[in-house]
DNA sequence: AACCAGGACGTGA
DNA sequence: TCACGTCATGGT
C-alpha cells in the first residue's frame, strides 16, 4: 500500500457517517430487501420487482448456492455494465438455452455464438471478450476466492464489477459504488460530484457495519431508490432530504 | 428523437 | 492522474 493523502473532497464528520446509515434504514423501510443478486431460476424467486421478470430472493442470503450459479453472478456482473438489467436477462436466458452458463458449456461455445447470443446486452464485441478472459480466470481459480487486486487484474473486471463479484459471488463485504450511488450521495450533498470510486467506497465502508447483508442490501437499495427518483432530470425533491437529520 | 442503462479501456495531455 | 472518446443494443 502507498501513502495516500486524505480525500478533501469528502466530508468525514460524524454527521454525515450516521446520515450513511440513516439512509440505509430509511431506504430499507421505504422499499424492503431487494434480494439481489437475481438469478435465472431458483426455488422461491420472485417476480415482483421493478425492471425484471424473475430472479430476486429477498430474505435469502444463501445464493449462491453453487460454483453454476457463482459463475452465473459473474457474467452477470460483466454483463450488466453500463447496460439495464432487463437487456442482461435477455443475454442470460440466450446463453441458458445453449447450456453456456456453466464453466465447461461457456468454454465449448463459439466466439460467434457467445457474440449473438449475448447481443441483446450491447457492446456483444468487447463483452465477449471479457467473458472468455474471465472464464480463464474463474478456471485458474479452482474453486478459491479471488482477492480484489485478483479481480482487477483480469481484463474487463473494472472496481464495479470486481466489487460486485466479491460481494455477491463470494459474500466477501465489499462495497459496490455504481453511477446511481455517486449520483444520489452527490444530490445529498454527502461527496463531491469528482469523489473518486476508491474514495466514496472507504467512505462508505467506514461509516457502516462492515457486513455483507448490509453492503448488498444498501447497493440494491440505492439502485431500486435512483430507478424511482433519478431516472430523469432535473431531480426532483428526495424524500431523503428530510429524513436523515441523526 | 435524444437520452439513458447496475462501466471499462485506450489514449494523450 | 485525469479528461475524453469508444464501445452497442434497446427502453422510454
Amino acid at each position: 500500500m502507498q501513502a495516500r493523502s486524505a480525500p478533501s473532497s469528502l466530508p468525514s464528520s460524524r454527521y454525515s457517517r450516521s446520515s450513511l446509515y440513516s439512509i440505509y434504514t430509511v431506504l430499507l423501510k421505504e422499499y424492503g430487501m431487494q434480494g439481489w443478486w437475481p438469478l435465472l431460476a431458483h426455488q422461491g424467486m420472485n417476480p415482483t420487482k421493478t425492471g425484471s421478470i424473475t430472479g430476486y430472493h429477498p430474505g435469502d442470503y444463501s445464493f449462491p448456492k453453487n460454483e453454476q450459479q457463482r459463475f452465473e453472478i459473474c457474467i452477470g456482473a460483466i454483463l450488466t455494465q453500463n447496460t439495464s438489467w432487463v437487456q442482461v436477462e435477455k443475454a442470460l436466458k440466450a446463453l441458458n438455452q445453449l447450456n453456456a452458463l456453466t464453466i465447461e458449456g461457456m468454454a465449448k461455445l463459439s466466439l460467434q455464438r457467445l457474440k449473438i447470443a449475448i447481443k441483446p446486452a450491447g457492446y456483444f464485441n468487447q463483452k465477449a471478450k471479457k467473458i472468455r478472459e474471465f472464464v480463464v480466470f474463474f478456471t485458474y481459480l479452482d474453486g478459491r476466492t479471488p482477492s480484489r487486486e485478483e479481480l482487477l487484474s483480469v481484463w474487463g473486471v473494472g472496481p464495479e464489477t470486481a466489487d460486485s463479484i466479491l460481494l455477491y459471488a463470494y459474500h466477501v463485504p465489499s462495497f459496490v459504488v455504481d453511477a446511481y450511488t455517486r449520483r444520489i450521495l452527490s444530490h445529498l450533498r454527502l461527496i463531491e460530484e469528482t469523489a473518486s470510486y476508491n474514495d466514496i467506497k472507504a467512505m462508505m465502508e467506514q461509516a457502516l457495519p462492515q457486513e455483507v447483508v448490509v453492503y448488498q442490501e444498501y447497493h440494491a437499495l440505492l439502485v431500486e431508490h435512483a430507478k424511482q427518483q433519478y431516472s430523469k432530470k432535473p431531480y426532483s425533491q428526495d424524500i431523503l432530504l428530510s429524513r436523515i437529520h441523526r
